[in-house]
Formats: structure tokens, C-alpha cells, sequence
DNA sequence: AATAAACGGTTGCATTTGCAACGAAAGGAA
DNA sequence: TTCCTTTCGTTGCAAATGCAACCGTTTATT
């Protein structure tokens, strides 16, 4: 199966051979599911007893507070996992929602069996706990940078927090933003209209450009300082 | 030795016997060190290759910007750990600064020894790698509950969001808050003057209540929906 | 093609916020 | 005690923000 190849890109089984993957995954378990753009695979306080394993599409976990007010905690893209840390750290329940951004396949592991040693005595499963390990530090390391967006005072600051830090990670000038203005909004927590007006002022500014998804800047000595 | 009290209340120890412990320091390695309240266990991108563990005292994991503004990420008490999500992750150098709010000690162990088997082939040196993760997947919990208070966006509902959080979870009323007012708006990201102000007007319209670090919440119908 | 829905920019306005400055109160040190 | 530092509330003001509304463009659906 074609989905196999995405596996093998995920952290938990990179590295691994095919062959090695399906004697895990019939050691472990799985059901694999099919999801709807814009339906839920866990609402908050859905329970939850497996790791989300996304083979395709793109899935967003999402905070909405009683007004609807929404805010986008983070982003999975194929290859990722969703629920690694809330499983592990003993929660019953979702404190998350998690919405297909894109029609999503999403393969599910129930986290007992990983932590278990098999019957088997398979070779890997020791592995396993070590880079799920890993993975969660990872996820934290992330969680930790959103911070030095949100910790910003002013849309402009956490906009050219979140611009910089884009434009270092993907080491191009111009760079793509896999969020619409409002989706890029509710992950900023900011008002969407306050930001597109602060994003045409430093526009016209000449700090940055943009078209669409596409972001580039311009004046990196300005915005730094600002 | 008294400090050995305080790791049977660490999450990496914790139910174990004084002497178990006491074998697996000497097969980890540990190194003890002092510090004075207002001095840096580590300063930003400071080179990290051990986690550490506070035996005494309090500090902050903060991230102050190039204006000097500081936010406050966490609040590291007696017999917790920090670092381990970092050192974990693989990185070299230490995303925050940590900050000893009060004189501290602080045991540190190296993290290379806590992942390698040892040649002792001690049967709790496994379980030291379960213990991490689901040590490191709670702070993600943590971390995930502190956006709660962040992606809000007026300084009402993350004073608000912040204030029943810490209700609920002392499971009392009033209840303390372990940061001064300043300390409190790093915390929140916001402006000192400016939430004092929000405090006072909540305070005047009856909804909280409160005495130096003292807090009391009074209309909790109100309070929740606002 | 026609229609509907989603997206993104703009603007006026009331409110909120950051900022700076001041002063009172509390706490520590000499 | 006296002096100094820290803490915390208050306030005026300019700037930033959220909000609602509107409109043109793009994209999807029938």
C-alpha cells in the first residue's frame, strides 16, 4: 500500500524498512480512517486513547472559546502525529480540537500497545519509546517558539516574529504561508482586519511584500529593529 | 543527605527507595551546584547538555526581548525538573534564559547517561526513559494550557482565563499566586500598569477580589461569560 | 455561464492598551 | 529610627486594537 511510504517519513518509523514497518504495525495495531475537509477528528473534550498518525491532508488542532472566537494551536501535515503528548502525559480527553483543513486519512496506533513490550519481543519496540520521546521534546521545542509570537505586545511584533521565523525555517526570500489572513489571524490571535491593516502599512512601509501566500522581506535591518 | 527527599519527589524518582536512588546517581553521574537569587543558570542560547533538577529554591524560564521586555514561560519549583524537553529535542542551546528567582540549588544530570543503558544494566534505567516522556508530553500539557491564557485577546480574559485556571486547580477560594504583579504581567504578556488597571476595575465591579497575592473570585456567573 | 460562497482589503469608531510618570505603602538595610 | 529600594495603584495621552460593515475579487458549485 501506497500509504506505507508515508510512514516511513514519520518520526516514530523513519529510518525503517518496509517490511520492518508492517511487522511493527501488525505488532502495534492500526485503524486507518478517512476524514471530510472541515469535519472533526476530535472535539474538545473527545476521549482519546491513540496517536494520530496523518498519512494525508492536513489536519489543524484549534482552540474555540464559548464566543467561537478561534485560535489555531498548530498545524499537522502528512507524515506528522497529533495526541503523541496528551496520551502520553495520562489525559483522558482532548483539550484540543483537531479539524481537517484538507480531506485527511489518518492512521490511529493506541498508545498502551506502544508502551507495552510485545509479545514478540520485538527488536524495535524498545526504539519506539525513545524517539516518541524525542518527538514530544520536539513538539514542546515548537510549542516553545509559538511562544516568542504570542509573547509579542503588538500585531506588528508578532507578525514579524512569525515572518522571520518562516522565512529562516523554509531559507527562501520570498516564502510560502500555508494560512489564508484568516487562518494566519486566528494562529497569531489577533483581529483578522487589524492585521491586514498592519500588513498593508508595512507593505507600504517597504518592510515586506506579499502576493497572496507569498511573503518576502524587504528591509530586514528595519524589521528586526522594530 | 537531605536533598535526596526532595528527588523521591521528582517525577524521574518518585516511589523509589532512598538507596535506589542513591545507585542511580552514582551510575548517572550528577553534579550539584548553587545559586544566588537573581543570578542566570542559563543565559539564552547558553550551551546545554544536562537537565536539571531544583532541589531548593524557585526559578523562571524567561525570554526577555532586545527592549528588555521580559515574558515569563514557566515557573520551575522544588523537586521539578527543567531543560529535559531541550536537551531531549537535540538542541545545543537553551531556547530561554532561566532565571533563579530565589536562592537555588540545582542537581543537574547529564542527558547522554540517562538515554545510554548502563553498565551496570540497571532494570530502572528503562523505566528512566518512560518516566522523561511522560514528563516531558505533561509539560506539553502545561505549555498547551498556558496558550489558553495567551490567545486571548484582551488583558479581561487572560487575567480571567488565568484566574479560574489557578482556582481550580488549588481547589480553593481564595487562593495564592506565586508572582508579584510584574512578574504576573510577563506572565500574561501585558503591560503592568495597564492590568493593574483591568484588576482594579474587576475588583470595583465585584467579580474578583483580592489582598496583595490573595485572590478571591466572587461572581463566577459573570466571570465566565465575560 | 450563472450563482453562490470564500477570501482579502479598507475604514470609521469606540474601546483597550502600552507607556511614562507620579506617589503612596511596604519591606529591608544601615 | 532613618533611608533606600521595591512594589503597586493611578492617570493622562497617544497609539493600537477589535469590531462591524462594506465591497471587489477569486474560487467553487450547480
Amino acid at each position: 500500500m501506497e500509504w506505507i511510504d508515508v510512514l516511513s517519513k514519520n518520526k516514530l518509523f523513519e529510518g525503517m524498512k518496509e517490511d520492518t514497518i508492517w511487522s511493527m504495525l501488525s505488532c502495534l495495531g492500526y485503524t486507518l480512517k478517512k476524514y471530510k475537509k472541515g469535519s472533526f477528528v476530535w472535539q474538545e473534550e473527545s476521549p482519546i486513547d491513540a496517536i494520530g498518525i496523518l498519512i494525508s491532508g492536513q489536519v489543524q488542532l484549534i482552540k474555540d472559546d464559548f464566543l467561537g472566537k478561534r485560535s489555531i494551536v498548530s498545524v499537522i501535515n502528512a507524515g506528522e502525529m497529533f495526541g503523541e503528548a496528551f496520551v502520553c502525559a495520562g489525559l483522558k480527553n482532548s483539550p484540543v480540537c483537531v479539524l481537517c483543513s484538507g480531506d485527511s486519512e489518518i492512521l490511529f496506533l493506541k498508545f498502551e500497545k506502544i508502551l507495552k513490550p510485545c509479545q514478540n519481543a520485538c527488536v524495535f519496540h524498545v526504539n519506539l519509546i525513545e524517539r516518541l520521546m524525542r518527538t514530544i521534546a520536539q513538539k514542546n521545542v515548537q510549542l516553545n517558539g509559538k511562544l516568542d509570537y504570542l509573547c509579542k505586545r503588538t500585531i506588528r511584533e508578532k507578525l514579524t516574529a512569525y515572518l522571520l521565523s518562516e522565512h529562516k525555517k523554509q531559507k527562501s526570500n520570498p516564502f510560502l504561508v500555508d494560512f489564508n489572513r484568516n487562518e494566519l489571524a486566528d494562529f497569531l490571535c489577533v483581529d483578522r482586519s487589524a492585521m491586514s491593516r498592519e500588513l498593508s502599512k508595512m507593505k507600504q512601509q517597504k518592510l515586506i511584500d506579499y502576493w497572496k501566500n507569498s511573503f518576502k522581506i524587504i528591509n530586514f535591518d528595519q524589521i528586526k529593529i522594530l
